[in-house]
DNA sequence: TCTGGGGTCCTAGGACCC
DNA sequence: TCTGGGGTCCTAGGACCC
């Protein structure tokens, strides 16, 4: 038996935590960018604006609905996923944290708790305590278990929790379910199954013999059809593997033309890829970098990318940089508006395994590390990723990306005997409410606020030494 | 005018080996 | 004129997920 939580319209519930007053109301939160929807509340799903399509087509309608955008929160996202998360492990060890807003529990000596009671009580704990609502399916797979989230949130006398395991009207689920809303069937499989072959349910596609199945959708597909049938072949992993890659882009706030400019936005990045590199304790054997202009302008089109190893894996911010910074000069083009810019890193291995080359100063190699060790304990103490950063990665950056519609940045604390009374009586908190959003306002500079910061912190290091 | 970011896995095909 | 068979490894690209 397994079980699958999932956090309804997750980002937007997150944004309802900071500011009680949007439920009820449609709500959309944005990409970073603010170009694309990323979260929409059940009232906009209603109004028909779809998922990850650009905002812009649906100017009027904002307007008409009065439909609140937000930029994307992510530092907001994670604290409360991390709370949810930490609920859910309370009701169980052996838990898969499959996404930000997801999590696969693995029932199996559980089955005599009353799944749906069990459960219904982890759901009521999660509204309370981190304020967001969730779905739960319970079924044999995962593959079943995300059948049953997806029908338990369209019904609301579920009460969160729908049980189809051992259920013999399993198939009555798949009948109605379209091929298209199945986990493992994305766009293009969709388009082929219905345009090229009429398979339209889930049952059908279950209905095709196997040697069909492999063919069409390969071993991906074959495996989801089994689960569909109820024989497990996607195991609940609950020990989380080390990441095989590591990646970090964005598109620019405006278009950007020269290569300094892009150096400086690889530079960032690539502190921030490092950053989560030095986390998990890993060093990179490869890291590449890639550029391209506005997909969608079909006049002007260039795009490219590059990778190469290091002479030495490693985790040091600065060679990294350097090898990027090479990699990247081999691929400008003059004469371009880029709009996007990402850096990646691979061949990861574990730092303390890590292989020395015949040249490889081993005194150079500690010093390094110590120095890379200072500088993430420092920009971890003080909760900022700018306390401290190479002088390469540039200040100003007045090509990063426009975030015209922020909620807040600071960390959100929730009274649980607060938010009771707010459910209970479903009155708007008072002003003096913990619940009372601290608003964006136009003067809030995170960059500035991180240089008087790193003032304060020099200040009292040098009064200290 | 305006179109996200960060991942995983699988497959086909090419290079290379003996 | 006539040109094998059996493998491995790597990579790019395509599918998927949230």
């Amino acid at each position: 038996m397994i079980a699958l939580v999932d956090c309804n319209n997750f980002y937007v519930s997150c944004e309802r935590t900071v500011d009680p007053s949007l439920n009820g109301k449609p709500v959309i939160v944005l990409s970073n960018n603010d170009g694309v929807v990323i979260s929409r509340s059940n009232e906009v799903k209603a109004l028909g604006v779809p998922m990850a399509g650009p905002i812009y087509m649906h100017r009027d309608l904002i307007k008409k609905h009065d439909i609140k955008c937000f930029s994307a929160n992510f530092n907001l996202y994670m604290q409360l996923s991390e709370q949810v998360m930490s609920v859910v492990r309370d009701f169980s060890p052996e838990v898969e944290v499959y996404s930000v807003d997801e999590a696969f529990i693995d029932m199996n000596g559980l089955e005599w708790k009353k799944p749906e009671q069990y459960l219904r009580g982890l759901r009521n704990r999660v509204s309370i305590e981190v304020g967001i609502p969730v779905s739960i399916g319970i079924a044999e797979t995962k593959t079943l278990t995300k059948v049953a989230a997806e029908f338990c949130k369209k019904d609301p006398s579920l009460e969160g929790v729908l049980n189809i395991y051992g259920d013999p009207k399993r198939n009555d689920y798949l009948r109605s379910l379209p091929v298209g809303d199945l986990w493992g069937v994305g766009r293009k499989f969709a388009a082929m199954l219905i345009e090229q072959y009429n398979i339209k349910t889930a049952l059908e596609l279950i209905s095709q013999p196997d040697k069909w199945i492999l063919d069409h959708l390969h071993i991906g597909g074959l495996k989801m059809v089994w689960e569909l049938r109820g024989t497990p072949c996607i195991p609940v992993e609950a020990n989380l593997s080390p990441p095989k890659q590591i990646m970090r882009s964005r598109s620019f706030g405006r278009y950007v033309k020269t290569l300094p400019e892009l150096k400086e936005a690889a530079a960032l990045f690539m502190g921030m890829a490092c950053e989560s590199l030095r986390a998990h304790n890993l060093v990179a054997g490869i890291a590449g970098v890639f550029i391209h202009t506005n997909r969608f302008n079909q006049d002007e089109k260039y795009s490219n990318s590059i990778n190469d190893s290091l002479s030495q894996p490693t985790s040091y911010t600065p060679n990294l940089i350097a090898h990027v910074h090479r990699l990247l000069e081999q691929i400008y083009r003059e004469g371009y508006k880029y709009q996007k810019l990402g850096v990646i890193l691979t061949d990861l291995a574990p730092a303390k395994e890590m292989q020395l080359n015949f040249y490889t100063d081993e005194d150079t190699l500690r010093k390094n590390e110590a120095v890379m060790n200072t500088f993430d304990k420092l920009n971890t103490k003080y909760r900022t990723n700018h306390l401290i950063m190479l002088a390469a990665e540039g200040t100003e950056h007045s090509w990063r990306s426009k975030q015209e519609h922020l909620s807040t940045d600071k960390p959100v604390f929730v009274d649980p005997a607060e938010r009771t009374r707010f459910m209970t009586t479903n009155s708007l908190p008072s002003k003096t409410s913990p619940l009372k959003s601290t608003k964006h306002d136009s003067a809030f500079d995170p960059a500035q606020q991180s240089r008087a910061l790193g003032k304060q912190v020099a200040e009292r290091m040098m009064s200290r030494d």
